[in-house]
DNA sequence: AATAGTTTGTCGGTACACACAACAAACTTA
DNA sequence: TAAGTTTGTTGTGTGTACCGACAAACTATT
């Protein structure tokens, strides 16, 4: 049961078309997921009228959102029409910002990717800004720039509602404009996101199946920090100034293996992180007098699965402590599920075999048993994010 | 943006009366907070029409949810009739079950309470039935039973919408089956929560005027353990099976003063509760050779805010442990507004002191700066959340 | 091959609810 | 007393869903 926000009333009230919006967005989500499906099917499953969807389904398909796909099999009667999202079309440009790499792609309304650049992030902003800006304008154009919307993932704190990037700790930018230049360049509403909640929103719209059953889940991203996305009822949770599920910077500790990109020692993030296993397997290395210079992640993980004794051993402590941050968030918010992201999933037996450890906590507690997945969406999570802050528009609820 | 859930479709079609549902309980809720208010002022703050909002007021006097209170003052034309919402008519039945007390309270539409019985909580479960059942019976009768509805909080695990009682830890109640009994037995729809969400749902829709104007806040009750309630979007996040905002079982070091309700040392409601304060201060007195059987909290926060050298003492490190932990939440969800509850509040300018130590932190990870603040509900939050679960029914947003 | 039954999709009628505009009532101010 | 303002009501038009009837397309049975 939801408090009516009366500050925000003059957006809520519901007009006559307020029950087309809803009714609509509801037959186009039909479609996206059950595809393919009949005018009929929809009717049947939605309890609207068979004459309504058949309206709302004429719509879809002349704004371009649905196409027909030919019959269906009968049932003992006349042969249904089918339909499915109209795919192969541009409807949104991705630009997915990771302190290595850069990405920006164009996509179709079901998130198959039509076009993808990619390339080397640079500590210069105004290098960074032409960039993005020059690439983005070509997309733009290409694609007709019919409706086209844009999706913009980045590691840092950054306000969804003003558009405004002001903090992105790895290269120290802050208020980064870039949101309104591209606005203003392409004509075209950009949406910017924390690159957790983008992953979040990927788990959310492109997730596997238990996810996107769920509307409760937490997503932890292991990278060079910590990023934690909560979905509740089907929404990402961003707090105040988007800054919401900044679990990372939670006190797990006092003499975490590196200090945390805001300076503690304390923070979960400098016990759990890439950071912190690189940490950990460069001193054991010392220790043992065999100095090799540095060490990729991937490759770290790799070694510590062949039975590599260093490797293994700071993957697992590593692991142990992500465990038990985890545990922490499963006792505090009790959520369906959990999904972890990042490199360190490879190795995903020995972060089960760390999470049953902790896991009989909750069981202690009382409280109800959580499943613990890994991501399913590859290896750019925070780019099929991206795609998903235009989609979560064109399909999500209406404002109301 | 929301993502829509399929499964639940059926209830969430717009029909033709879904705008009618909408906009009387954004009308309802504009005479619940800015009464007495007119029609025209209404139509002005909502951008609903006159004529609109007319039928709208009509329908909500009919129903008995309004009432007329004269006319207000002239800005110059004819005079404004004001409506208020309906008092002293019999809308919620409040049951709030503590470990010492039980309360059943009859109150109105505007949450003032009618009438109030307060007996001892026994730790026979069959006995408490029977006298709630009865009580309810009571009052239900006394009330004309016309859409009353009944709200009822307990310091435990439950199945809001089953209705189901799982686990009161304190008596080590399990799968108790009140609210079936006193539906069958009343009629009307039982709504069961746990304690610290009801806190949470009190505070919402009878708190401070700032919390009241956030939808997104966090409150913390300090009881015999620690109960967290989070308030997103303006509901309350429940996480699977009713036990989200278990915080209090998050881990906060490995050698608590006592042992957590739930058996571990490491708890931070073993570090930071009444409980732990509690032993601090026998342990205190213990190594002082000055032997004083038990003490009550409140006379504990008492004699420490007297200046009493071990009760200062006691309290400050249970508050600083508590501070710690809110400090956690805070960096991990960002609310706008923290609220603490709990009789330990009394020593407010301790715990201020406390958190400012650890406010630093979030703003040394860039996140923007959260207001904390005692409740304002005074000595039962409880009770008043248990009214909360009824009026939050009335007065909440439609499915849709 | 004809017929009966089933399913799909369409069409016109009805009901509901909001917006708008015109108007009457009630009040203030000059 | 008259002009201007605000409130609240009433009648009309429009958007949208539901309903029932019907045609089209198909399967199954005789």
């Amino acid at each position: 049961m939801k408090r009516i926000n009366l500050h925000r009333a003059k957006n809520q009230i519901a007009r006559l078309n307020t029950i087309r919006d809803i009714n609509r967005q509801i037959v186009l989500n039909y479609v996206r997921d059950r595809s393919p499906i009949s005018r009929a099917e929809i009717a049947r499953q939605t309890d609207l009228h068979r004459s309504t969807v058949s309206v709302i389904v004429d719509e879809l398909v002349g704004d371009g959102s649905i196409e027909e796909i030919g019959s269906g099999v009968s049932t003992g009667g006349r042969k249904p029409t089918m339909y499915k999202l109209r795919s192969g079309e541009p409807a949104a440009i991705a630009i997915d910002l990771t302190p290595r790499t850069t990405t920006i792609a164009l996509a179709d309304l079901a998130g198959n990717f039509l076009e993808k650049e990619v390339f080397s992030t640079s500590p210069d902003i105004e290098f960074m800004s032409s960039q993005i800006l020059e690439r983005v304008k070509k997309l733009t154009k290409c694609s007709g720039n019919e409706g086209v919307e844009i999706g913009f993932s980045v590691p840092g704190l950054v306000d969804q509602r003003l558009g405004e990037i002001y903090h992105v700790p790895y290269f120290d930018w802050r208020n980064w404009n870039i949101c309104a230049e591209i606005e203003a360049a392409t004509g075209s509403k950009v949406t910017v996101e924390n690159d957790a909640n983008a992953t979040a929103l990927a788990e959310l719209w492109f997730g596997h199946e238990k996810v996107r059953k769920t509307d409760t889940f937490l997503m932890i991203l292991v990278g060079e920090g910590i990023g934690t996305g909560i979905v509740f009822d089907g929404q990402v949770y961003r707090g105040e100034k988007g800054a919401g599920g900044e679990f990372g910077h939670m006190i797990a500790g006092d003499n975490a293996p590196v200090d945390c990109s805001c300076g503690s020692r304390e923070c979960w993030e400098a016990y759990a992180s890439e950071k912190a296993l690189l940490a950990r397997y460069r001193a054991l290395l010392a220790g043992d007098s065999m100095k090799q210079g540095s060490v990729e992640v991937s490759d770290l993980v790799e070694l510590a699965m062949n039975g590599e004794k260093h490797a293994a051993e700071a993957l697992n402590e590593t692991m142990h402590y992500l465990a038990n941050g985890i545990s922490n968030l499963i006792v505090g918010l009790s959520p369906q599920v959990v999904v972890v992201s990042g490199r360190v999933t490879r190795a995903w037996d020995l972060i089960e075999a760390q999470m049953a450890r902790v896991a009989e906590r909750s069981v202690l507690a009382g409280l109800p048993p959580t499943i613990l997945m890994p991501s399913s969406l590859g290896d750019s999570p925070t780019l099929i994010g991206a795609v998903g802050l235009v989609l979560a528009r064109k399909f999500g609820a209406p404002a109301f």
